[in-house]
DNA sequence: ATATTTTGTAAAGAATACTTTACATTAAGT
DNA sequence: ACTTAATGTAAAGTATTCTTTACAAAATAT
């Protein structure tokens, strides 16, 4: 599965930090979901559609295969 | 999180052991999901997305708190 | 150039998603 | 009524998400 939570934070121009705070996440997780390193729940790609302004099928597709 | 899968799945008429091969999981998963049991990767969301034919913020909502 | 902020990464642990097996209950079909 | 299909539920196990702490690397600012 791809993201492209980094464009999206670039354009609101939030840090790692801002954004997991937003959506009350380490920062870690923030980097590591930017990274693809690991599938997050739908709860936190629901809250990073509303901070985004964007649906969640923006934010996140899935590749061929899966 | 609320979830409208069982409604969904009725107007598709399929049972949860169908659904549940359609997207990759054991039937007790789309049962639990159901039951809102546990949140659901982003990943079933976004294939649950496809099988429905809707937006995944049409199938999964967030409650107030969240 | 140096200081400060931001990002990358790693490792150990806690919490939770998901599987498998198994059985009980309910609904539907004949 | 009886059989079969569908659903509910439970428990043990595995895999994965997410946290915390910590430090290194890279970018930005002064």
């Amino acid at each position: 599965m791809k993201n492209s939570l980094r464009v999206e934070r670039a354009v609101l121009r939030l840090t790692q930090e801002e954004l997991a705070q937003r959506i009350g996440v380490s920062r870690q997780t923030i980097n590591a979901m930017e990274a693809g390193k690991y599938v997050p729940s739908t709860v936190l790609a629901l809250k990073l559609s509303q901070v985004f302004g964007k649906p969640v099928e923006q934010l996140f597709t899935l590749e061929a295969g899966d």
